[in-house]
DNA sequence: GCCTCAACGTTTAGACCTAAACCTAGGGAG
DNA sequence: CTCCCTAGGTTTAGGTCTAAACGTTGAGGC
């Protein structure tokens, strides 16, 4: 995965790619690249970054996701599939597949709802506790020397534009 | 996968977020918060976006990024397995994938690459063409509806620090 | 002329996701 | 009491990715 041998073709900067698209489909609107083609770039940037952080953890990004909404939700330390779904933002059907490799690994447990009967309660275990309480420890740290690259009022505006067209699409 | 029953729990502003860690475990770094949590939750929600307009076209996002990147390459629109992988950031493994399922529909071709025996060519076809172009169009027509949320000021500032960040991290 | 190593691709194992089918438990209408 | 519909979860099919193992093919050293 390391280094493409970088032969004259690697990543083309969002300016080149608009000219492109116009030489090949004249008249196509292309300003919209400027601001997607960075935004794609980032985010995969990041999350291999998170990912090879993690790894050397042993855990990956769907795991901590599911651990740590635990974690953050506070005493006791449970949710249902249905409030991970919607914290989360995927779907029911991979919560079900998260909690059952975490389940597997002894991260979490399930147990019947006290509220409902229908309902599943995830429950996160004293290892799963710890092991959260680590990886969450070393990524906020390693991601803050990330985001040091720009200074508290561009991350604030970097934020409020990022959040602003996230709700533009949603 | 459409509307979860929203029973008070949804995603949480990311000011919420660091309070909770704060609390979970006092004194970790959580001013990058602010800024990776609208990044993940902006390049989900456009990336759910570009897979619902690009499934009513009958294509699928890792499709459109092989085909188009053929596509602006330009005349013969032919690229080596190595250059499509260094152009669209990913490995070298997932392009053959890639590949293997385009020339299945009828999209590309597979052929031996004229300048090295070693490489493969891969090729566009008349349909693959075709389809790219039309796929294109469309899709530039809707994402510069959604990144109308942010005058142009806006989006120029954005994009250039996306870029900052995404290379801070690379 | 051989040998070895690097480059190019493909394949495989393991994780992940969504959409859709499927099961079960309650609640409400009759 | 029964029937049906809905909500909560799980399962399955199909597609995606990475990392690592595995063939080949050239190219350069000796």
């Amino acid at each position: 995965m390391d280094d493409y041998p970088l032969d004259g073709t690697a990543a083309l900067p969002p300016a080149d790619i608009a000219a492109a698209w116009e030489r090949e489909l004249p008249g196509v609107p292309t300003s919209s690249i400027g601001v997607l083609t960075p935004l794609w770039r980032a985010a995969k940037t990041l999350a291999e970054e998170r990912r090879r952080t993690l790894a050397r953890l042993g855990l990956d990004a769907a795991t901590l996701d599911l651990l740590s909404t635990l974690r953050r939700s506070g005493p006791p330390y449970t949710l249902t599939t249905r409030q991970l779904a919607a914290q989360t933002l995927v779907t029911a059907g991979a919560i079900s597949q998260r909690v059952a490799r975490a389940e597997r690994d002894g991260l979490v447990v399930r147990q019947a709802s006290t509220a409902s009967r229908r309902a599943v309660a995830v429950v996160l275990t004293d290892a799963g506790h710890a092991r959260v309480g680590t990886a969450v420890r070393a990524l906020l740290e390693h991601e803050e020397a990330l985001v040091a690259a720009l200074d508290p009022v561009e991350r604030e505006a970097l934020g409020a534009l990022l959040a602003r067209l996230g709700t533009a699409a949603g």
